[in-house]
DNA sequence: CTGTTTAGGCTTTTT
DNA sequence: GCCTAAACAG
């Protein structure tokens, strides 16, 4: 760097309170500067240190900085953080996701990439559904090429930045009988027809708005001064040449990245971007953050050592100065319910010892593993949250009243308008629906217009006639409602909740689920109160909306691997690391070796979550899709380094480690040399000493119960036995629903 | 046009 | 084994 632009006396404290790897990630402004940053090495400092620093050198305003993440909660995160340094100016700043800053620029230039002002943001399912109707179209078969099959396809040519027109006939493949690439371009004519894009296309546009307009282009290159992007080991093709468009001017490019926490291949990431980094921005300057502040010493060197085993990586090895820690444990169980059993009563020892549930997680694989944790937990009373499943607007009457506010701003949105015709039930069905189908093509309109137009002729049977007609008053006049001067978002979603029936038809329902939704509903006409128009909140739901558990409360954390990335708790437990699903067997199949470096990475990026102490669980036996299947143990086992883990197994489960705590796993309870699981056997003594905890075993009371007695349980209160599984009761409790629950939990009444 | 039965499918999913 | 979605009967 050149002569320092400010007095060491004058360097501000939020620079010289940083390693020196991050503070010359944060004063390295000019030019390509690539930060290859592990985890917990303070990543997220540096990245909003330096947005903080160019504002304070008043190198540019912030209307000419553009900030990347990848998450609404990441942006949300940075604009605080930037804020809390260099005060109140972040509100101009280019800051959000790829798809909410492809959003405002392409809002600027709508009419060039051929959609209208207040086009509609289409959600997954809505995509999907609109492949369907085109897959019908160009006759074929949607069971033989099902959507579910063909969409991805389509969204990885976007992720690449490939245009219908770019596909090459090499690529075009097989699938679809040779025309997928002729049913993406039929997709897009859809998209354009109901004035619509998906979230690929928030980018897709982009690029071609930026090919065929070099000014355009030219005035955004002179505009963003400084970029920064977060989580580059995550940007797929387009999102790269679209940063790579956008940096031609000053070239003052930040990417703040780690390759072995990409996770997202499968979705189009290309851990290349960052692996090409200085070949694609020559004369990059390089910043490795190895110094970690997050996990101890043996968490970093099991982490460390299964990632060492990655062929594809730029390398890293990160280090700490906290020196001591508990030894990542591996333990081996019978099987999955045998895995929640221990997992929950470990959990409860924590408990007892003092330590938050809201320090505990449980990371998984795959989303049906929680399952045994639930029935678990919920058998035992331990609180708990699951994150992932639905998100807020992915509800389904959050959806439908999205579609009925999608309808009044735009008319034209054909699968809205499929969506609220006949729900709540007003006696519109398929025949109808046909019929306005075949109305509108033929003349070349939206459905909206075509069921107008059909009401007045006499096509239609009177019966269905009068209910279309009047269902399209009701639309006619939200519509109208939607399009006056001062229409307010709030009173439109309850005007028309009210007058659809929408809300009667979920009072009326006596389902479980009912009062839940009501109170979606609540909350959805509460969000809109923050909005002057309907356009603003339909973005935002779409885009920025997600799910706000925010609860208080002191409970386990139960997620996905990949939900847990950059989060992090003092306990961590890793479960079912067993050959075929972690790795996962499809990851093999489809991907191979690089499947398989994915999965590794997937590995680090769970064991990095912990600070203090990580437990790894495997099962010999675990039903899968309703069968048992025999269970190898994960061969990332067989990459930890000895050192750094302690091998446990149940007792009088699966023969022990002889002589207690530092035993190798080898030659316990699976045996590697020939490759097989080895019964308990009645000789295994001694005692197993888990490195963390005290082992809590509970003697088994089997044969003491039988079907019919009334028993009572702590937490459900008294119910009788309908059946006995060994040590597991079904029970009808008095005053909840049916459960299974393990014997020693109950008592005889 | 609706409620009920049966056949397939089933990893991860920041936007 | 459990959930969704197309097929079928009332």
């Amino acid at each position: 760097m050149s002569e320092p632009r400010i007095t060491p006396a004058s360097t501000p404290a939020y620079v010289t309170n940083l390693n020196p790897p991050q503070r010359a990630a944060v004063e390295a402004l000019d030019g390509p500067v690539l930060v290859l940053a592990g985890a917990g090495t303070g990543k997220t400092r540096v990245l909003t240190t330096r947005l903080a620093h160019i504002l304070n050198l008043n190198r540019a305003w912030p209307s000419q900085i553009l900030a990347v993440t990848f998450t609404n909660k990441a942006a949300r995160e940075m604009k605080e953080r930037v804020a809390a340094i260099a005060g109140d100016m972040t509100e101009a700043l280019w800051l959000g996701t790829f798809h909410a800053l492809g959003l405002r620029i392409l809002r600027r230039h709508t009419e060039l990439v051929g959609l209208k002002s207040g086009f509609s943001i289409l959600d997954p399912d809505d995509q999907q559904r609109l492949l369907k109707q085109v897959i019908e179209a160009a006759g074929l078969d949607p069971s033989r090429w099902s959507p579910k099959m063909l969409m991805p396809a389509i969204q990885r040519w976007k992720d690449r930045g490939l245009t219908p027109d770019k596909v090459s006939k090499a690529e075009a493949g097989e699938a679809a009988g040779g025309r997928l690439v002729e049913l993406y371009k039929a997709y897009q004519a859809r998209l354009l027809a109901v004035n619509a894009v998906d979230f690929g296309d928030l980018l897709l546009h982009c690029l071609t708005l930026f090919q065929q307009n070099q000014d355009i282009l030219a005035e955004y290159q002179r505009r963003f001064r400084y970029i920064l992007v977060d989580e580059y080991q995550d940007t797929n093709v387009a999102q790269y040449l679209w940063l790579r468009m956008l940096a031609a001017g000053h070239k003052n490019i930040c990417c703040v990245g780690d390759d072995d926490q990409s996770i997202y291949g499968w979705r189009g990431a290309e851990v290349g971007n960052i692996l090409r980094f200085e070949q694609d921005f020559p004369g990059a300057q390089i910043v490795r953050l190895e110094q970690n502040y997050r996990s101890t010493a043996p968490i970093l060197a099991a982490a460390g050592g299964i990632i060492s085993h990655n062929a594809q990586r730029l390398g890293k090895t990160l280090w700490t100065e906290v020196n001591e820690g508990e030894p990542v444990t591996v333990r081996q169980v019978w099987d999955g319910d045998e895995e929640a059993r221990v997992i929950g009563e470990q959990i409860q020892t924590l408990a007892r010892n003092g330590h938050k549930l809201n320090e505990v997680a449980i990371l998984m694989r795959a989303g049906f593993q929680s399952r045994a944790f639930e029935e678990r937990f919920l058998t035992i009373g331990l609180p708990y949250r699951v994150f992932g499943g639905l998100r807020f607007y992915e509800r389904l009457e959050i959806r439908d009243t999205i579609a009925y506010l999608r309808l009044a701003a735009q008319p034209a949105d054909d699968l809205a308008f499929e969506r609220v015709l006949n729900k709540p039930r007003r006696g519109i069905g398929n025949a109808t629906l046909q019929a306005i189908h075949l109305t509108a093509q033929a003349s070349g309109t939206p459905l909206y217009t075509a069921a107008l137009r059909l009401i007045e002729g006499e096509d239609l049977p009177a019966r269905a006639r009068n209910a279309l007609r009047k269902a399209m008053l009701d639309f006619e006049r939200w519509r109208e409602m939607a399009q006056a001067e001062n229409a307010d978002p709030v009173e439109m979603a309850e005007t028309i909740l009210e007058e659809s029936g929408y809300t009667a038809m979920l009072q009326a329902d006596r389902t479980p689920e009912a009062p839940g939704r009501l109170e979606n509903l609540k909350e959805l006409v509460r969000a809109l109160e923050e909005f002057e128009n309907l356009q603003g909140f339909l973005e935002h739901i779409s885009l920025v909306m997600d799910n706000d558990q925010t609860v208080e409360e002191d409970q386990v954390t139960i997620m996905t691997l990949h939900a847990a990335k950059g989060l992090e708790f003092d306990t961590v437990f890793l479960p079912g690391w067993e050959d075929g699903l972690f790795p996962h067997q499809r990851a093999l199949d489809e991907s191979g070796a690089a499947g398989l470096e994915e999965e590794r990475r997937l590995a680090y990026v769970g064991l990095t979550r912990a600070r203090k102490r990580a437990l790894i669980s495997c099962a010999a036996n675990r039903r899968v899709h309703g069968q048992w299947v025999t269970a190898l143990p994960s061969r990332f086992l067989s990459e930890l380094p000895q050192d750094a883990i302690v091998f446990t197994s149940e007792p009088g489960l699966m023969g022990n480690t002889a002589g207690g705590s530092s035993g190798s796993w080898q030659g316990s309870g699976y045996d590697w040399g020939s490759g097989s699981w080895r019964r308990p056997s009645a000789a295994s003594g001694g005692k197993v000493v888990d490195a963390a905890w005290e082992v809590v075993s509970r003697p088994a009371k089997t044969g003491t119960f039988e079907v019919g007695e009334r028993v009572f349980h702590q937490k459900f209160g008294y119910g009788r036995i309908l059946e006995i599984d060994s040590n597991k009761l079904h029970i009808a409790f008095e005053k909840t629903s049916d459960k299974t629950v393990v014997d020693s939990f109950v008592e005889k009444v």
